[in-house]
DNA sequence: AAACTCACG
DNA sequence: ACGTACGTGAGTTTC
C-alpha cells in the first residue's frame, strides 16, 4: 500500500510562482490553486496511490523555534493574490475528498516526518511530494521524496529513493541532519558550525557519517582519507561544537507530532461532484471540468424525485410489421421525443403523452419498416422534440428526408436560458434540470454489460429521448417567464430546417482555381522570405513571433511597441508603426497578408471541398452570447474581402453554370438598431431621410453643413459610430483613428451632446442591466450580465460595455433570423430554383438561375426589409454576379 | 493547451 | 487610477 503526502505550503508556492497570473472573470486570482490541482494530477498519475493527503502549516507562529525558511520566511508578506486563494484551495481539496492536516504550533515538515513515520508503522509505503530539499532526511527504505521544481511553467518531479540520494550526496539520507548542523542553513536559521561550509560538511557526513561520531574522533579526523584535517578547521569544530549540538536539534525533523492519523482514512475517494463542479465552474476551470467528467448538480428547479416517465417503467417496443400499426397510433396520443444515432441508423422515439404508462419505440435501419416509421414520423401534424433538431435535419436531409412539425429543442431551450453557457449537452441538462442521469454507456449496472452493443445504443437513445421529453416539461415554463418563448417558437425553431437546407445545399468553389491562387501564393512567398532573410542578415522562422520579435526588437534594434505575455508584439499595428523605419517591416506584413491567405483559405478551403465540389459549413445556433449564429469547418462568416488580395477569394466561390449568386445585406442595420431603441431625434432624421450616417454624424458632431465634411472628418465619425455600438473609450478610438487621448475624448464629449438621445439610452441600458442582471434585446433574447456586480473595475466596465452593446448586436441578429426564416419561405413558395446558400451577420446570399437573378433579388430585398419595422427604415442592397466578390 | 495573430461582421 | 471597443473561428508556434 502506498500513501502520497504533498507539501501543502511548499507546492502552492510552486504553482502561485509557476504559473502566471490567472484570474476568475469576477477578479478572484485563481493560479495557485490551478497549478496546485495540475501537480496533484500528475502525482496521482505517476505514483498511483492507495492514499493521499496534504499538510499545511497553520499562518500561526511556531513555537519549537523561531525559524524562517524559503516560503516560509516570506510568509509575513505572503502576496495577497496567493493568500486570497489558500482558502479557496482548502476548500477545492475537501470537495476533492482529500484529507488535509495542519496542526497549530507544527511545521508542515514535522506532519510531512510524523505522517511517514505512522506509515512506516503500519507497513505503508510513503511518498512525500514537497518543493523543498529539507524533506530529505526523511528519505528511507519505507519513504521517498518526489522533489517538485518549476521552471518556464513546466513542472518536473524528481523521486528521491535512498539511492538516489546516496548517489548525490555520498551519504545515508539521516545525515542530512548533520551536515545541516556542521554548515548550518540560513534559510532556516540553523546557524551551523561557523567557519564550515558545505564542501567541508560533506567531506566530514561522508566520512564519519554523526556528528557524535565526528567530535567522537576528535581531535585526530581528517578530511579526506589518509589527509589529517588542518588544526584551524579543529579548532573551529571544538569551538562550534555547542552550535553544533543545537543546530543538529533545530535541523532534525520530529516524527511525533500529536496527529490523528491513520492511512487507512485517507483512502483515494471519488471527488463530490456537485461541490467541485460549483467551485470550478466559479474559478472557470472548465477544462478540468472536463478532466474529472463533473456535471451540473441537480439545481432548485429540479423535482425532489426523477420523473417516473423517464426511470424504469418506460415499455420498450421494438417497431416490426405486427406494431407499426400500434406505433403509428401512438405517435398521434402526444408528442413525440426524436433521438438518432449519429449516422442515422436508429432511431428512437418516445411519446410524451402523459399516460402513466408511456411507451418508449425504437426503430434500425435494419428493419423493413424503418422507412415507413420514419415516414409515419415525417407529418406535420405529428407533434416531434428534440435535442440539436438542426443536426437531426441535417442528417435526416441527407438521406432524403424531410420533417415537419418540431414543437421543442431542448439545445436551443437551453441556450435562450442562458446564451453564455459553454455546452449544452443533453447529458449535463438532464442533469441539471430534471435531477437524473442520462445512460451514457457507462455500466451502471451488472446487467447493462450483459447487452450487446446494439441494444445498449437503442437504450442509450431511448432515455434520451426520454430526457428530452423531460427538459420539455422544465423548460417550457421557464422560457415563458423569461419571456422567451415566442423567441423560441417564432424565430429559433423555424430557423433549424433553413440552416439544415443551407448546410446540405453548400457552396460551389472552384477548386482548380483556389489551388492555382495557393502555388501563386506560396512563389511570392518564397521571394518575400528571401528578401526578408537578406533585411534580417539572417535566416529565422518568421512565423514565429518570437524569432521575429528578436530580429526587429534585438538584431536590428527597431524600437518596441506594445507588449504581450511573452514579449514584444509582433502584430500589424506595431509593425505599421515599423514601416516608416525599416523596409523589412513592409515585407512582413506583406509576408503575414500571403501565410494567412494561404494557409487558412487557400489551403484551409481546398481541404474541406466535399465530392460535390461544394463546401459545407456548419452552422452553429449555439454559442454566440448575442444571438449571432457562428459557422465552423470551415467558417464562411471570416472570408477575406477588406483587402484587394483577399477578394480573390471571394471570385472562388461561385455559382454552377447556368446559375448566378444573389448577396443581399442590409445597410447599417446596427446604427439603424441604436436609432430606433435610443429613439434620438436627430439619428432617427438622418435616416429617415436617407443621409449617409457617417457624413451625417461628422456634420453633426463638427457642427457643419454636410457639404463641407472632409475625407477624414467622415472617416472619424465613422469610427466613432462604431466605437458607440461597441462601447466607446477614449484610449480605444484614439488609437483606431490616430488621434490624441484627448481629443478623442473631446470628439466623444461632442457627440454625446450631439446625440443627447443616445447618451441618454446608454445611461438607460446599462441601469436597467445592473437592475434585472440580464441584458437584453427587441425580441426579448438576454444574456446574463454577472460583470457589472464585480468589484473589478476592469471587469465591471467590460459588463458595461457588452450591456451596450449586446441589445443592438442581438437585435440585429434577431430581425436576421427572421428574414431568414421568411426568405426560406417565399423562395420555397416562389417555386423558383432557388435556394439560401450562407449568411454572414448582416448579409445574405442566395444561388438560383440566372433568368430568376431580378425576381430573386426582389424578393430579398422585400423579404430582408420587411422582416422588422423600426422608426427607421431598413433598406437592403442586393446584387447579382457569377462569383461572390461580383455579387457583393 | 495556451498564446499570438488575423480573417470577418 | 484602473486598462482599453462588441461578437466570432482557424492556423501556427510555444511551453
Amino acid at each position: 500500500m502506498k500513501l502520497v503526502v504533498l507539501d501543502g505550503n511548499s507546492i502552492v508556492n510552486r504553482a502561485f510562482f509557476g504559473v502566471r497570473l490567472l484570474t476568475a472573470s469576477d477578479g478572484t486570482p485563481t493560479n495557485a490553486v490551478f497549478g496546485f490541482i495540475n501537480i496533484l494530477r500528475r502525482i496521482l498519475s505517476e505514483e498511483e496511490p492507495d492514499a493521499l493527503c496534504v499538510t499545511f502549516d497553520l499562518p500561526a507562529p511556531t513555537f519549537r523555534h523561531l525559524k524562517y525558511d524559503g516560503y516560509k520566511a516570506t510568509r509575513h508578506k505572503m502576496p495577497e493574490e496567493l493568500a486570497v486563494q489558500m482558502p479557496i484551495l482548502k476548500d477545492t481539496l475537501d470537495a476533492m475528498n482529500i484529507r488535509r492536516y495542519e496542526l497549530s504550533g507544527w511545521e508542515a515538515d514535522d506532519l510531512l516526518g510524523t505522517i511517514a513515520a505512522r506509515c512506516a508503522g503500519a507497513g505503508w509505503e510513503c511518498v512525500v511530494c514537497t518543493g523543498d530539499r529539507d524533506s530529505l532526511q526523511l528519505v528511507s527504505d519505507t519513504t521517498t521524496v518526489d522533489l517538485i521544481t518549476t521552471s518556464r511553467g513546466q513542472t518536473n518531479t524528481k523521486r528521491v529513493t535512498p539511492r538516489v540520494f546516496r548517489e548525490e550526496y555520498g551519504f545515508d539520507p539521516i545525515h542530512m541532519i548533520d551536515l545541516k548542523a556542521l554548515m548550518g542553513d540560513s534559510s532556516d536559521n540553523i546557524p551551523g558550525v561557523r567557519g564550515v561550509g558545505e564542501k567541508t560538511a560533506m567531506a566530514l557526513v561522508r566520512l564519519y557519517g554523526t556528528v557524535a561520531r565526528l567530535y567522537d574522533h576528535m581531535p585526530d579526523i581528517c578530511q579526506a582519507p589518509e589527509k589529517p584535517a588542518s588544526p584551524a578547521l579543529i579548532k573551529k569544530l571544538e569551538e562550534g561544537r555547542d552550535m553544533a549540538e543545537l543546530s543538529y536539534d533545530l535541523a532534525t525533523i520530529r516524527c511525533n507530532a500529536p496527529l490523528d492519523f491513520d492511512p487507512e482514512e485517507n483512502r483515494v475517494k471519488p471527488v463530490d461532484n456537485d461541490r467541485l463542479y460549483e467551485i470550478f465552474t466559479r474559478l472557470e476551470f472548465r477544462k478540468l471540468i472536463d478532466t474529472y467528467k463533473l456535471t451540473p448538480p441537480v439545481s432548485s428547479g429540479a423535482p425532489d424525485e426523477p420523473m417516473e416517465f423517464c426511470g424504469e417503467c418506460v415499455s420498450v417496443e421494438v417497431v416490426d410489421e405486427k406494431s407499426l400499426e400500434e406505433f403509428k397510433k401512438a405517435l398521434s396520443t402526444g408528442t413525440a421525443c426524436v433521438r438518432f444515432s449519429s449516422d442515422g441508423a436508429a432511431c428512437a422515439v418516445c411519446v410524451d403523452n402523459d399516460s402513466p404508462d408511456a411507451v418508449g419505440f425504437l426503430l434500425g435501419e435494419e428493419s423493413p419498416v424503418f422507412r415507413p416509421a420514419l415516414e409515419a414520423l415525417c407529418a406535420p401534424e405529428v407533434k416531434k422534440m428534440g435535442h440539436d433538431i438542426k443536426d437531426t435535419l441535417h442528417m435526416l436531409g441527407a438521406m432524403g428526408i424531410s420533417m415537419e412539425g418540431w414543437v421543442f429543442d431542448s439545445a436551443i431551450a437551453a441556450y435562450l436560458l442562458d446564451p453564455t453557457a459553454s455546452r449544452y449537452e443533453l447529458g449535463d441538462l438532464t442533469k441539471r434540470y430534471c435531477g437524473f442521469s442520462v445512460m451514457d454507456g457507462a455500466d451502471e449496472d451488472g446487467q447493462f454489460s450483459l447487452l450487446d452493443d446494439g441494444v445498449k445504443l437503442l437504450a442509450r437513445l431511448l432515455s434520451e429521448a426520454a430526457a428530452v421529453a423531460c427538459l420539455r416539461e422544465r423548460l417550457t415554463p421557464m422560457l415563458r417567464d423569461a419571456g422567451l418563448w415566442e423567441l423560441f417558437e417564432k424565430i429559433e425553431l423555424p430557423l433549424c430546417p433553413v440552416l439544415a437546407r443551407m448546410e446540405l445545399a453548400g457552396f460551389l468553389v472552384d477548386e482548380r482555381a483556389l489551388s492555382d491562387f495557393g502555388k501563386t501564393l506560396s512563389d511570392q512567398i518564397d521571394t518575400l522570405t528571401g528578401e526578408i532573410y537578406e533585411l534580417a542578415g539572417t535566416s529565422f522562422n518568421i512565423n514565429s513571433p518570437k524569432q521575429l520579435g528578436e530580429v526587429l526588437f534585438e538584431k536590428l534594434g527597431l524600437p518596441t511597441g506594445k507588449k504581450n505575455q511573452r514579449g514584444y508584439s509582433t502584430n500589424v499595428d506595431v509593425l505599421e508603426k515599423l514601416r516608416p523605419l525599416h523596409p523589412i517591416a513592409g515585407k512582413i506584413l506583406e509576408f503575414r497578408e500571403l501565410a494567412k491567405l494561404k494557409s487558412t483559405y487557400a489551403d484551409g478551403l481546398g481541404k474541406v471541398i466535399g465530392p460535390d465540389k461544394r463546401i459545407h459549413t456548419n452552422f452553429q445556433m449555439t454559442v454566440t452570447a448575442t444571438g449571432r449564429l457562428s459557422s465552423t469547418e470551415p467558417n464562411l462568416q471570416n472570408i477575406p474581402i477588406r483587402r484587394e488580395l483577399g477578394g480573390e477569394i471571394r471570385k472562388m466561390f461561385v455559382a454552377p453554370e447556368g446559375r448566378v449568386l444573389v448577396d443581399a445585406d442590409y445597410s447599417q442595420i446596427e446604427l439603424r438598431i441604436l436609432a430606433h431603441i435610443s429613439g434620438d431625434e436627430h439619428m432617427k432624421n438622418a435616416f429617415l431621410s436617407g443621409e449617409d450616417i457617417h457624413r451625417s454624424t461628422a456634420a453633426q458632431v463638427l457642427g457643419i453643413p454636410r457639404s463641407e465634411v472632409t475625407a477624414e472628418q467622415r472617416r472619424h465619425a465613422k469610427a466613432v459610430n462604431f466605437g458607440i455600438v461597441y462601447g466607446i473609450s477614449a484610449f480605444s478610438l484614439s488609437e483606431d483613428i490616430g488621434v490624441t487621448v484627448a481629443e478623442a475624448r473631446r470628439y466623444i464629449n461632442t457627440y454625446m451632446a450631439a446625440y443627447k438621445g443616445v447618451a441618454d439610452y446608454m445611461e438607460r441600458v446599462i441601469a436597467e442591466a445592473k437592475e434585472t442582471g440580464v441584458a437584453k434585446t427587441l425580441y426579448g433574447r438576454i444574456r446574463p450580465m454577472p460583470e457589472l456586480r464585480a468589484s473589478n473595475f476592469t471587469v465591471r466596465s467590460f459588463g458595461e460595455r457588452v450591456a451596450r452593446n449586446m441589445p443592438i448586436q442581438g437585435t440585429a441578429a434577431d430581425i436576421m433570423k427572421i428574414a431568414m426564416v421568411n426568405v426560406d419561405r417565399a423562395l420555397r413558395e416562389s417555386g423558383l430554383d432557388a435556394a439560401l446558400l450562407l449568411q454572414v451577420h448582416d448579409e445574405l446570399i442566395v444561388e438560383c438561375r440566372e433568368k430568376d437573378a431580378e425576381a430573386v433579388r426582389e424578393l430579398l430585398k422585400r423579404e430582408m426589409e420587411g422582416a422588422a419595422s423600426l422608426s427607421v427604415p431598413l433598406t437592403v442592397e442586393a446584387n447579382t454576379g457569377r462569383n461572390w466578390y461580383e455579387a457583393k
